[in-house]
RNA sequence: GGGCUUGUAGCUCAGUUGGUUAGAGCGCGCCCCUGAUAAGGGCGAGGUCGUAGGUCCGACUCCUACCAGGCCCA
């Protein structure tokens, strides 16, 4: 039987393509990029697009350390779907990729690597050792970025340290000069003694020490009204600290305003005392037995409780413990914890990061009477100038325990930081800084940076503002904005762009707009390093102070007196400034905005931040029109990955594993909004999709094997399910379009791998199998269908170029026959446009009227969305029943499918669209009886049945039908196929 | 601890202004086909919508608290 069955098959118009059913990614894709590169595809889409409407996607540069990571890979992904898809729209998108070079890790990374040697070595070669080093992993990651199929500028990428850049990074900053947002003030570092210099956290080590911690009294100066007390009794309040050294820097004392704080009396020596310390810290400091009044016996008596607010209320001041005559007060802060201490705070601005923003809130001083090399300077008390911290310690516990201010002297160990190279413990002591003010006035209208950002992120791009996505985006950036401290640009490192500060014999500084641009067009020219090897005088060639409106003593400043400032800037001034650096100076835009910034969340407060502050201080407006923020990659659990716990799943090992275009696939699947999980397994299941997305345009390619759309093409019959797959197709072109447009890409994909699956696969093709292979190649029937299935091709491939460029490349080289005037590369091709008529079709829900249809039945005629959806629910009823069969009737095609009506109505529809029933039912045969009645609610009833003894099989298209064997040459046929054989034999 | 944010079937996503029995695809199970074949098709089983309260005639949807995550701060 299976001989005969065969009989025929080469009669048949079997799928012919050179499509491969296998993907082979991970040869493929490397080829198709070659091919890419070798034509210069990116140059050539560019050339179709000069003059098109712009379209600018400004790339955040990633730091050139490392290999990228799954992050790297969502990040880059989505940019590169918002690139290709821009383009596909007939914009004009260029996109040109960065690096940030400049920084800590890199000069960590040289560092460690030189270990001991590093001392020997002069900054300058250091220096080129970090630039080799990130210029390394620019190529090493330029490189992972092109696997992955991302198309860009990547011949000639931005790197933040190439000297054009670094030029145009002074230049920004020339205008932040000129706008007088610029200033120097002293705040608290990390400080390395032993090294004299300011240390990044990364630098710390943290290691036990053993330090005096010490309870002491501040004698009360005012506001003794909101303590509880005895007339005549002696008031205090009661501060802790670990590092004796930092009183003499003591300018406040801070309380939490919403915390319980008590008044207790005791008696000592010296008299009764009234002391104030948290409620909570009450029984841990009063108790502890070497208090004095623990030594001696003495009862402890509670006045009464206050709030803090109260003792901010009244103004309470004190003596300072070590200073005649000098007073400190009480201040609110937040921090104030319970878990040791007194709960009132020994604040000193100078020599405390929390302590210096108190003090920046409470208008307080930033004292720093401790020296570079660790000595206490001539401001400090007498006994301790010219004393190290660490001596002064001592000196200062014994001075506090003269004055009778000192409660309890206890040795404790506690973790401290420590240099990680000398090994030496380091203090926090304040030094001079550079800032940008971002509260203070500029500029024609007069507001602050703080101001201009904050208007410029709450309203929406089309009044000025910046758009969000998603919008929660803005509120975050609100947030930050509005409680935000001046911004630091200083630091005290090698690998950086330097600050071009100058500073006179005096020690006071030269930072002009013009001074800054002097030095930027020779960094223009040398680069950075130009900082470092040119005398200040070279470096100025050409700048006289006394032209500069900005210096008020030019006689102070002459060029040859200066001497070179060594902080350099915080790396995110560099990135910050690419809106110029690159959008502008490298012409994607005459000015800002551009289109899209597009970044991982974190970024609210880097990277969107940084680039919008300086522009709005250079520029006026904000860098970008809108801002786009993803989530980050976690695991399958939605846990962070980290190596230590070993969830982490390496990119590139998926990538030489699947290939991009199945990554990509995966990063196109996940709604990114929120966090992405991401496993081995997850990844693996989108090779699934891949597959069911690659095998339907290979079927669709094979069904087109002898269609040329120029020759053959032919309208669908007005019945047919070709209709139907038109307006399914064109319906999905609008959605997916709509999507794309807002970046939803995740439902783009998931709707063009639903279509694959449903409406192209398991619907279309199973239904039109019986045609396209059966009917005569010219058949109207079947070239009608190769149309529509040629027109489902080109535009599955353009809407899914975007997300899996590889596969789109290949698939488009592979289709027998294109549109003409299709350009050769599917990148170079616009996305396809819904047919409007066709959109209406598919919308048209008119129901037929029954009570018309009985007058007159020549007229009935439902909406095509509404008989579709009527014809897809009897296929459902039908398919049920037909399962159920299957007990008996393996194959349906052994099987007929009848439908009941009891109604002319009902006969002439189901009529009209038996023949698709068939189809779509895959059965053998399906006709329409008229029957009496019907079920209540039951218009058209669908049975199957049977026909293994009821018709013969035809042996070509192995249906069951009444006419097999009506046919006088080929008994073993149906008409349909014996015409067919006719025909070809005729030929 | 604070700001922003997430939590619907094993997985990835839908779920319109609160309104019948919460949907889809994948995966899984069973079955079919062998003329898309390292393919294709059919049917089916899976959810107390993070938990607990509350508002309401009615809550996946609104409110509160809590739990578990994420980013950024402290």
């Amino acid at each position: 039987m299976a001989e005969s069955k065969n009989n025929y098959k080469d009669t048949l118009n079997l799928p012919v393509t050179d499509f491969d059913m296998r993907a082979a990614l991970l040869q493929k894709e490397p080829a198709i990029q070659a091919r890419w590169k070798a034509d210069d595809l990116y140059g050539q889409i560019r050339a179709a697009r000069a003059g098109a409407g712009r379209f600018i996607l400004h790339d955040g540069p990633p730091y050139a350390n490392g290999d990228i990571r799954m992050g790297h890979a969502l990040n880059k992904a989505l940019k590169d779907f918002v690139v290709r898809l821009r383009t596909m729209e007939g914009l004009d998108s260029p996109y040109i990729p960065g690096w940030d070079c400049h920084g800590l890790p890199i000069e960590q990374k040289i560092l460690d690597k030189l270990a001991a040697k590093a001392k020997q070595l002069p900054a300058g070669k250091i220096r080129q050792l970090c630039a080799e080093y990130a210029d390394g992993f620019v190529k090493v990651q330029s490189d992972q970025f092109q696997r992955l199929g991302v198309m860009g500028e990547f011949a000639k990428p931005y790197v933040t340290m190439a000297p054009a850049y670094e030029a145009a990074t002074l230049d920004v900053f020339a205008r932040l000069v000129e706008a007088g947002l610029v200033y120097k003030q002293l705040k608290p570092v990390h400080w390395s003694i032993a090294n004299r210099t300011a240390l990044a956290d990364a630098e710390l080590e943290y290691e036990d020490r053993q330090d005096e911690s010490i309870t002491v009294m501040f004698a009360l100066a005012d506001g003794a009204d909101a303590i509880p007390h005895e007339k005549g009794d002696t008031l205090a309040l009661l501060i802790w600290t670990t590092t004796p050294w930092t009183l003499p820097a003591n300018l406040a004392v801070a309380v939490h305003p919403r915390y319980d704080y008590v008044a207790v009396r005791v008696g000592l020596e010296t008299g009764p005392v009234t002391l104030v310390l948290a409620q909570s810290r009450l029984e841990a400091v009063m108790g502890n037995p070497l208090t004095p009044w623990a030594k001696a016996g003495v009862r402890v008596q509670p006045m009464g409780t206050f709030k803090g607010q109260a003792l901010i209320d009244a103004g309470v001041s004190y003596h300072h413990p070590l200073f005649e005559g000098k007073r400190g007060r009480v201040v609110p802060a937040e921090y104030v914890t319970l878990e040791d201490g007194t709960g009132l705070v020994h604040t000193a601005p100078g020599h405390g990061l929390e302590d210096y923003m108190t003090g920046l809130a409470n208008r307080l001083e930033v004292y720093c009477p401790v020296q570079a090399d660790g000595t206490f300077d001539d401001t400090a008390p007498d006994f301790i100038r010219g004393v190290d911290v660490w001596k002064a310690n001592a000196l200062i516990v014994e001075r506090l325990k003269q004055n009778g201010m000192l409660v309890v002297s206890e040795t404790i160990t506690h973790s401290y930081p420590h240099d990680w190279r000398s090994k030496t413990p380091t203090i926090f002591r304040a030094t001079e800084q550079w800032f940008v003010a971002v509260d203070k006035p500029f500029g024609p209208k007069g507001q602050s940076l703080r101001r201009m950002a904050i208007t410029a992120c709450g309203k929406v791009a089309d009044e000025g503002g910046v758009d969000f996505i998603p919008a929660w985006g803005r509120n975050r950036i609100l947030g930050m904005l509005e409680t935000r401290p001046d911004w630091c640009l200083s630091r005290q490192r090698a690998w950086g762009l330097p600050i071009p500060a100058f500073y006179n014999e005096a020690g006071r500084p030269l930072l002009t707009a013009k001074s800054v641009r002097t030095v930027a067009a020779v960094v223009a020219q040398k680069g950075a390093q130009a900082w470092f090897d040119c005398t200040p005088a070279e470096l100025l060639a050409g700048y006289d102070p006394a032209d500069d409106e900005q210096v008020d003593y030019p006689a102070e400043f002459a060029v040859e007196t200066l001497t070179r400032g060594e902080d350099i800037f915080d790396v995110w001034f560099e990135s910050g400034s690419s809106w110029f650096a690159v959008a502008m100076q490298r012409g994607l835009v005459q000015n800002i905005p551009v289109d899209l910034y597009l970044e991982g969340s974190d970024q609210h407060r880097g990277w969107f931040q940084l680039s919008l502050l300086p522009a709005l201080g250079a520029a006026g407006v904000a860098p970008f029109k809108a801002v786009l923020t993803h989530g980050f990659v976690v695991d399958k659990d939605g846990k962070k990955m980290s190596k230590s716990v070993g969830n982490t799943v390496d990119v590139l090992e998926q990538l030489n594993k699947r290939g991009a275009d199945v990554l990509r696939l995966w990063v196109a699947f996940q709604n990114y909004q929120d966090d992405v999980r991401c496993s081995e397994e997850l990844i693996a299941q989108t090779e699934d999709a891949y597959r069911k997305i690659r095998n339907t345009l290979r079927f669709a390619m094979g069904a087109c094997g002898d269609f040329d759309p120029a020759t053959d093409a032919a309208d669908p019959a007005n019945h047919s399910v070709d209709l139907w797959m038109k307006m399914e197709l064109h319906a999905l072109v609008a959605d997916v379009r709509e999507a794309y447009d807002r970046y939803e890409f995740h439902r783009a994909a998931r709707m063009l791998y639903e279509f694959c699956t449903v409406q192209a696969s398991s619907v279309y093709f199973s239904a039109v199998k019986d045609r396209l292979y059966c009917e005569s190649p010219n058949a109207l029937r079947r070239r009608a269908c190769q149309t529509v299935i040629h027109q489902v091709l080109t535009t599955l491939i353009k809407l899914l170029a975007p997300i899996i460029p590889h596969t789109a490349e290949e698939a488009w080289g592979h289709i027998p026959h294109r549109e003409v005037g299709e350009p050769a590369s599917v990148h170079l091709a616009l996305l396809p446009e819904a047919d409007q008529a066709l959109l209406r079709l598919a919308g048209d829900l008119r129901p037929v009227n029954v009570d018309d249809a009985a007058a007159a039945p020549d007229r009935l005629e439902g909406g095509p969305a509404w008989t579709w959806r009527r014809l897809m629910e009897l296929r459902q009823a039908a398919l049920i029943k037909l399962e159920a069969l299957r007990k008996d009737v393996k194959n349906p095609l052994d099987a007929e499918a009848v439908f009941h009506v009891a109604s002319d109505a009902d006969a002439e529809f189901i009529e009209t669209y038996i023949r698709e029933m068939e189809d779509l039912l895959g059965v053998g045969y399906a006709r329409v009886e008229r029957v009496d009645s019907l079920p209540e609610g039951v218009s058209i009833d669908v049975s199957v049945g049977d026909t293994r003894e009821k018709y013969q099989r035809c042996a070509r298209s192995w249906k069951r039908r009444p006419d097999v064997g009506t046919h006088p040459e080929y008994p073993d046929l149906s008409v349909r196929d014996a015409i067919v054989m006719k025909e070809l034999k005729a030929r």
